[in-house]
DNA sequence: TGTACATCAGTGAACGCGCGTTCACTGATGTAC
DNA sequence: TGTACATCAGTGAACGCGCGTTCACTGATGTAC
């Protein structure tokens, strides 16, 4: 139409929103396409290129924003706390809910289409390494010990998202901290 | 052409391949057609229904051989070694090992599209159990600790199978495999 | 051994469809006088 | 205030393409006499 009234930039927002929402309800990012995209935000197909080069510029869009929630929903759990053993758990476990909030998306981000992990690779060193100068962790190798952990939390958002039986995932994730960074307080014992 | 000689069943058996094949050349399952797989296998696309009902069951059929290959994978690797803690560690690598052999056929294996992964779970609470038993593994929840150890190797595979930067998996698998199912040996230190 | 025939795995042409992308266009908005 | 005009975001028609699936066919293989 081009009857409906829009502010500037809205429309490639409205774009994200709904390639995230077909990202989800197909469960892949291949079988998202630039029409169904277009479709669902209620617009031709053509107007799509007024907002990105092509489709895989759309779903980069998505990608990106994909880690700003991350990252945002990381740093706001851990933001109140002070002890760091509790900021590690808080963190990891916004972790893994802000990928099972989006499976696919998940999925898409640190899929083969690599993006930027390393930002929370990052964010989850410092955790293990405060918790080691706390003296809360038994650590000698703070990077490696992060670095299995990720793996863990990775494995977590990926083998349960989709799940039926979606077991405790908060005890899960404070059970992986506790062994995998050595909060000897989080362990569930270890003798 | 119809002019090759195959005996009964080969092209089945070659269509399975092709689609494998060009699952880990496309990464996504979502990326497979039933035009390129027969392609792939130099025959013609309507080839392809003597043998499967459509391209679904083509790639059920991949994923099934997956699952066959990665039993058989972890049975070799265990059957010769009789130390219960050798055996689960060299089970877990032989997990990692074929997963990582063929990424985008794991995580067809295990995406939304779900499979056989019970089998594999039941394998690794029996290992558990096995040390446990044998007084090398300090857990006293094996079906916990094996899903918890599980998870992480889910984690590996998706996280480290498409990494450039492949660390030493063996050595990642050993540590995991220590802390999660609680065998002080393998842990690396656990004050 | 030679001939006629049934079987059946695979072919090639054709179909309708949704795709990404292009193009000239339209019509609402904001500015200049 | 009213009129002419530039801007520009989005439209609808069209393109060529690869897709899944169907259909009548072909031609090699194996059997019966």
């Amino acid at each position: 139409m081009g009857v409906v009234t829009r502010t500037t930039g809205q429309l490639r927002q409205e774009l994200v929103r709904a390639a995230a929402t077909l990202l989800e309800r197909t469960g892949a990012v291949e079988a998202v396409t630039l029409r169904a995209v277009a479709r669902e935000a209620g617009v031709s197909a053509p107007a799509v290129y007024g907002h990105f080069a092509d489709l895989d510029a759309l779903l980069d869009a998505v990608v990106d924003e994909g880690f700003d929630a991350l990252r945002a929903g990381v740093l706001a759990a851990v933001e109140p706390l002070p002890d760091p053993a509790e900021r590690l758990v808080a963190g990891c476990r916004a972790y893994v809910a802000a990928g099972t909030a989006a499976p696919a998306r998940y999925r898409a981000m640190f899929g083969p289409r690599r993006g930027r992990g390393g930002e929370a690779f990052a964010v989850l060193v410092d955790g293990v390494s405060a918790c080691v100068a706390a003296g809360r962790s038994d650590s000698t190798d703070a990077a490696a010990d992060a670095a299995l952990l990720w793996t863990a939390l990775h494995g977590v958002v990926t083998l349960h998202a989709d799940a039926p039986d979606r077991p405790d995932l908060d005890r899960l994730v404070r059970t992986l901290v506790g062994r995998l960074a050595l909060v000897p307080e989080l362990s569930g014992g270890c003798a």
